[in-house]
DNA sequence: CAGACTATCGACACCGTGTTGATACATTCA
DNA sequence: TGAATGTATCAACACGGTGTCGATAGTCTG
């Protein structure tokens, strides 16, 4: 019992700041940000409201600091995409599609915070703008080059359509998970998404 | 002079409710909701804070009026659309996308606000949402009426890709809007756009 | 001009945020 | 081992925005 309660006390500051980051991800999992204050996030943590001042300064810093994960998964994972786009087109979008409906799922609660959050803070929005232009670049190498090699037509510039095509994947992907409507099934998500990628990146403006 | 100061006392109910919703658009021209404190509203609505509870119970019931106006016009402009799909499909959905687009930009600071509140506020996002569905409900009938008549493929579930394609509409303008990144230059939107309604909606997934 | 209804606002209570200053714990090195 | 230094904690305070209450003043109707 006396070592029980040496063992409790003074955490140390690294262990201190992920508790703060632990409760706060859990939170996030019950309520939106906005009605979680920094005394709940405080408490979960163990440390009275003021003590958390001297790890974060704000409530969206421990967002960030959240974000800050989720985004070098982004980066790392976007990084090892295969590129073998040449011999199953429709299959390779689809595992990159893929690959952006996991890391979005896999981390719901922080993503749907930070979409949130970042109209209201510069640096949340900063960051998720990062790994959506992360996910742009990418679309847009691959679709420039599918167009050299004669794969897919010209028609629309390929950056604007990379761009419009993955705030589409942003936007349909939220409006799913937060269940608000209009929105697509879960479980159609992705097959959709797929679909339109794939008529307007190879197909024709045809009628 | 006299009959000034007695001409500026005291407005009817319904002149400071408008007076009310003219300063709120007036701000929010200026910044987001978030940095508008009732006080603000009551100032330039010539009252003060308590007296703004007099016609209006928080912030969001007064953006909510003003996205009232929006909506209607939205419903509005919506019946009002030509359905001549059949003589020249790619000017016609061209036409429809630009409406969303001209209500969208007519009314820019309030869409933008209520996209920003919506998260934290059902009543505003039921109205948005409500929008929402009444463009989608629109492009459904369009694409079903497309592949009825032998013009459309099948392939995607015409509600889902009319859902997709929407909820593509208003994230990229919205990301147009406010000049985030990554965004579409506002010259190119409505060709990039139409672009790709078009070759989802008409093109085969062929390859 | 009496009564009822409309409109206005000073003053108060509340809540969440952010800061300050006093204090306790931990470490290290003389 | 015990002074000095840096790390960690929190009670108490100040502040700003929200929402309410109650007193009061204008306006309308019979």
């Amino acid at each position: 019992m006396a070592e029980r309660s040496r063992r409790t006390s003074r955490l140390s500051g690294d262990e201190r700041q992920s508790a703060i980051l632990a409760s706060a991800e859990r939170l996030l999992e019950l309520r939106p940000l906005d009605d979680i204050s920094i005394e709940d996030i405080a408490g979960g943590a163990g440390i009275s409201r003021p003590s958390f001042y001297f790890y974060y300064s704000t409530k969206d810093d421990v967002l960030l600091a959240l974000l800050d994960r989720v985004i070098a998964e982004v980066e790392q994972r976007v990084a090892a995409l295969p590129r073998d786009f040449a011999t199953d087109p429709a299959a390779a979008w689809r595992r990159s599609i893929a690959v952006f409906v996991e890391v979005f799922a896999a981390h719901r609660s922080v993503s749907t915070a930070a979409l949130a959050a970042r109209t209201r803070n510069a640096e949340v929005h900063d960051l998720w703008s990062r790994s959506m232009q992360t996910w742009a670049n990418y679309s847009t190498e691959v679709i420039q080059a599918e167009r050299a090699r004669g794969a897919a037509p010209a028609g629309i510039e390929a950056r604007d359509l990379a761009v419009a095509l993955n705030l589409m994947n942003e936007r349909v992907l939220s409006a799913t998970f937060t269940g608000e409507e209009p929105k697509i099934d879960s479980g159609a998500a992705l097959d959709v998404l797929s679909g339109i990628w794939m008529r307007s990146i190879y197909g024709n403006a045809a009628d």
